[in-house]
RNA sequence: GCGCCAAUAGCUCAGCUGGAUAGAGCAAUUGCCUUCUAAGCAAUAGGCCAGGGGUUCGAGUCCCUUUUGGCGCGCCA
C-alpha cells in the first residue's frame, strides 16, 4: 500500500485541480505542529507566487473543498496560508486496520524492483576484525534488508581483502619464522605437500607486526611486495600458504558476523577477480586506455568539469602486481557477468571515494557494464572516541569487535541476571541480542555519511534512547499479550479511537511507510531508529494511561489488544530492517 | 596548496525538497512501583543554530565570505 502522505497529497492535489491550481502544489507533510494538525500542506505558498494570489486566499479556497472529504475532521487555515488537516478518527482507523491486512505491513513496494549487488564487509584477511569493520557491516546489513523489503532483488557481497599487499606481508613473516615450512620452497608440490595448520590468533598477531616492519625496513617491504607479486602469479606454495590463511582467517571471522547477525551471500574476494585481470588488461588495451606512468599502468580519468584534479588509476603497480583498482575492476566484470545488475552499490568508509569515483570512471569508460548500470558510493564516516580522533581503546590499541561484542554482552547478561523475567538457560543468547541490539542501534541512528563519537559506556547504561529500549518495549507488549490469555481474535480490528495517546500511537504507525520510503531513497537506516523510537515512545504513553488487561469494557480491551499487537508487528518489522533480533521478555 | 565534509543545549546527536514556538538522549533538579516488566513514565531547567554579509513574504536549512576542526589528493586497502 502507499504512504500516508502519498495517499494524502493526492486527495489535496485533487482538491487544488478543483480550485483551479496546479495539482502538483498539493504535497502533504507529517505535521510540524502536532498541537495544532497531524499533516499540513504548504502548497498555497507556492501557489500565491505562481497565481499572484495571497496565500491565505488559495488556502482557503483549497480548504473549502476539502471540508467535504470524509477522510478529515478537522481542515483549517493558519496565519500567511498553512493548511492544517487532521485525520477523522474513522479514516485514521481504516487505515490502520489496513496495515494490519497487507501483507507488506505498510511499506510500499517498488514499482519496478531492480537486481542489486551490495558490497559492504570488506575485511581483510589475516587481519583481525576490529570496531572499524563495524560500520560497513552493520550499515550494509540493514540497508540490504531495506531494499529487499521494497522489493528489490539483492546479493549482498563481502568482498574479502584477500589479494592484496597484506598478504604478501604475511607470507614474508611466516616465512621469517618459518623458513623450513615446505610451502616456502620453489619445489612446493601442492599434490604431495602439506601446508601448517594456521590460527586466527596468530594471524592476528603476525600481521600488524608485518606492517610495522615494512614500515621501517626497506628489504623487508620489498620481499613483501615480491611475495605479492609471485603470490598474485600462481606460486604454488604461496597459494598453498594463502589458503590456509584465508581458511583461518574466514572461519574467524563468520563466527563474529554470526554473533552480530549479519550475513553474506557470497563470501566472495579479490582472489576470486584475479581470474579477469587479463580480461580487464586486455579490454583497456583494445580501448586504448592504457598509459605508462613510472612503470606503471594508468588509465586516465579525469573530466573536464572536475574541480580538483582527478589522478589517473593505476591498475598495475611498477612491480607488475594488481592493486585494489584493478581487482575491483575485475570484481564489476565478474558482478556484471554472473548477475547483469542494475545497479553496484558499494558501502566503505568515506575516505575511500576519491578510489571508487577513479574506478566507476575507468569502468564505464572500459564498458565493463552498461552505461545505464548504476555504480554508488554509499560511504560512512568514522567512529572517533571521545578526544575526536578514531577510537582506540585506553591502552593506545585498535578494539577487536570480537571484545566489543564480549563487553556489551556482558554488560547485558549482568542486567539479565537481576531479571525475574528470563530463565538462567537463556542468559546467553538473550544477553548477546540486548548486546548486539544496543550496538547496532547506536551506530545506525547517527547519519552514515557522517563521523560520529563512540563511547563505550553509553552502551552500558541500557538507558534511554536505545536498541535495548525497543527490545524493552517489545517485551512489554509480549507480556500484556499473554497475559491477556488465548480467546483472542488475532483479526479482529481496532475498532475505535479512545483516547489520546491512542491517537498519537496510530498516527505513528501510520507513519511506517513515509519513513520507510524516506530510509530507502537515502539509504539511511537512522530515520528507521528514530522512527522506531518515537513508536516506541508513543506505546509506552499509552502504556502508561491505560490499564489494558484490567479494562472491563470487552469491546475496548479487544480494540486495545489489537491495536497493541499490530504495535509490536511494526516495532518488529523495524527492528529486522536494521538487523536486530528482538527478545521475548527481559 | 587544491578538493570534500562538518560546526545546533554542559556532553552526544536529530531537524524531512527553506515555512508557524529549533527537538531528543545523557548529565542536573523533582515527582511516580501493594496495580499489564521502573531497562519505564511525568515534569523543571538548559540555545545570538561558529562569526559576518546576501537571496526571500519567511533562513539552523540556500548563496558568498571568514574562523576552527576532520578527511582525501598514483604504485596500502
Amino acid at each position: 500500500m502507499k504512504a500516508i502522505t502519498q495517499t494524502l497529497s493526492e486527495l489535496v492535489s485533487q482538491a487544488f485541480a478543483a480550485a483551479g491550481y496546479d495539482p502538483g502544489l498539493g504535497a502533504v507533510t507529517a505535521s510540524d505542529r502536532l498541537d495544532l494538525c497531524q499533516f499540513q500542506c504548504n502548497g498555497a505558498f507556492a501557489a500565491a507566487k505562481l497565481y499572484h494570489k495571497a496565500p491565505f486566499a488559495v488556502a482557503d479556497q483549497v480548504a473549502q473543498v476539502l471540508q467535504n472529504d470524509s477522510a478529515f475532521s478537522k481542515v483549517e487555515v493558519a496565519k500567511p496560508g498553512f493548511l492544517n488537516l487532521t485525520l477523522d478518527d474513522g479514516y485514521l482507523l481504516k487505515q490502520a486496520n489496513a496495515i494490519t491486512q497487507d501483507p507488506h505491513l505498510g511499506i510500499p513496494q517498488a514499482p519496478s524492483p531492480a537486481a542489486i549487488i551490495l558490497d559492504y564487509g570488506g575485511p581483510n584477511i589475516a587481519k583481525p576484525l576490529h570496531i572499524g569493520h563495524l560500520r560497513s557491516a552493520i550499515i550494509g546489513e540493514s540497508i540490504k534488508r531495506i531494499l529487499r523489503a521494497a522489493g528489490h532483488t539483492v546479493v549482498g557481497d563481502i568482498h574479502l581483502g584477500d589479494w592484496g599487499l597484506q598478504i604478501g606481508l604475511v607470507i614474508t613473516e611466516l616465512q621469517q619464522r618459518h623458513p623450513d615450512w615446505r610451502c616456502f620452497s620453489p619445489d612446493f608440490d601442492p599434490q604431495a605437500d602439506a601446508v601448517q595448520p594456521l590460527t586466527a590468533a596468530e594471524l592476528n598477531e603476525v600481521y600488524p607486526l608485518a606492517s610495522k616492519k615494512s614500515k621501517t625496513d626497506p628489504d623487508y617491504a620489498q620481499r613483501a611486495h615480491q611475495a605479492t607479486y609471485e603470490l598474485q602469479n600462481g606460486r604454488p606454495g604461496y597459494l598453498a600458504l594463502w589458503q590456509e590463511i584465508r581458511r583461518a582467517s574466514v572461519a574467524d571471522m563468520k563466527s563474529n558476523y554470526q554473533k552480530l547477525g549479519v550475513t553474506f551471500d557470497l563470501w566472495y574476494g579479490e582472489s576470486d577477480a584475479g581470474r579477469n585481470i587479463p580480461r580487464l588488461m586486455d579490454i583497456l588495451d583494445q580501448k586504448k586506455l592504457l598509459t605508462e606512468s613510472d612503470g606503471a599502468m594508468v588509465v586516465e580519468v579525469a573530466e573536464p568539469q572536475d574541480k580538483a584534479p582527478m589522478p589517473p588509476v593505476i591498475v598495475r603497480k611498477s612491480d607488475h602486481s594488481s592493486i585494489y583498482a584493478t581487482t575491483d575492476l575485475a570484481t564489476i566484470i565478474q558482478r556484471e557477468e554472473d548477475f547483469h545488475p542494475d545497479k553496484i552499490w558499494y558501502v566503505v568508509d568515506n575516505r575511500q571515494e576519491l578510489h571508487f569515483t577513479q574506478v566507476f570512471r575507468c569502468a564505464k569508460k572500459a564498458g565493463l557494464v552498461p552505461a545505464e548500470t548504476e555504480l554508488a558510493f554509499l560511504g560512512f564516516g568514522t567512529m572517533n572516541g571521545t578526544d575526536g580522533k578514531p577510537y582506540k581503546t585506553r591502552d593506545g590499541g585498535i578494539m577487536k569487535l570480537e571484545d566489543m561484542i564480549a563487553t556489551v554482552t556482558k554488560g547485558a547478561q549482568e542486567k539479565l541476571e537481576a531479571s525475574s523475567f528470563v530463565d538462567e538457560a537463556d542468559y546467553e543468547e538473550m544477553a548477546r541480542r540486548v548486546g548486539v541490539a544496543a550496538i547496532k542501534f547506536g551506530d545506525l541512528i547517527n547519519q552514515r555519511a557522517k563521523d560520529y563519537v563512540f563511547d563505550l559506556n553509553k552502551f552500558f547504561s541500557f538507558e534511554g534512547k536505545t536498541g535495548t529500549y525497543l527490545l524493552y518495549t517489545v517485551t512489554r507488549i509480549n507480556s500484556i499479550l499473554k497475559k491477556a490469555g488465548a480467546p483472542r481474535d488475532p483479526a479482529a480490528p481496532i475498532s475505535r479511537v479512545y483516547t489520546d495517546s491512542e491517537r498519537e500511537l496510530l498516527l505513528k504507525i501510520l507513519m511506517t511507510g513515509d519513513v520507510f520510503q524516506k530510509a530507502l531513497g537515502e539509504k539511511a537506516p537512522n530515520y528507521l531508529c528514530e522512527h522506531a523510537y518515537q513508536l516506541a515512545i508513543a506505546f509506552s504513553k499509552f502504556y502508561h494511561d491505560n490499564r489494558i488487561i484490567d479494562e472491563p469494557d470487552p469491546e475496548k480491551k479487544q480494540s486495545w489488544l489489537s491495536l497493541i499487537a499490530l504495535v509490536r508487528r511494526v516495532l518488529c518489522l523495524l527492528l529486522e530492517l536494521l538487523g536486530i533480533e528482538p527478545v521475548e521478555h527481559m
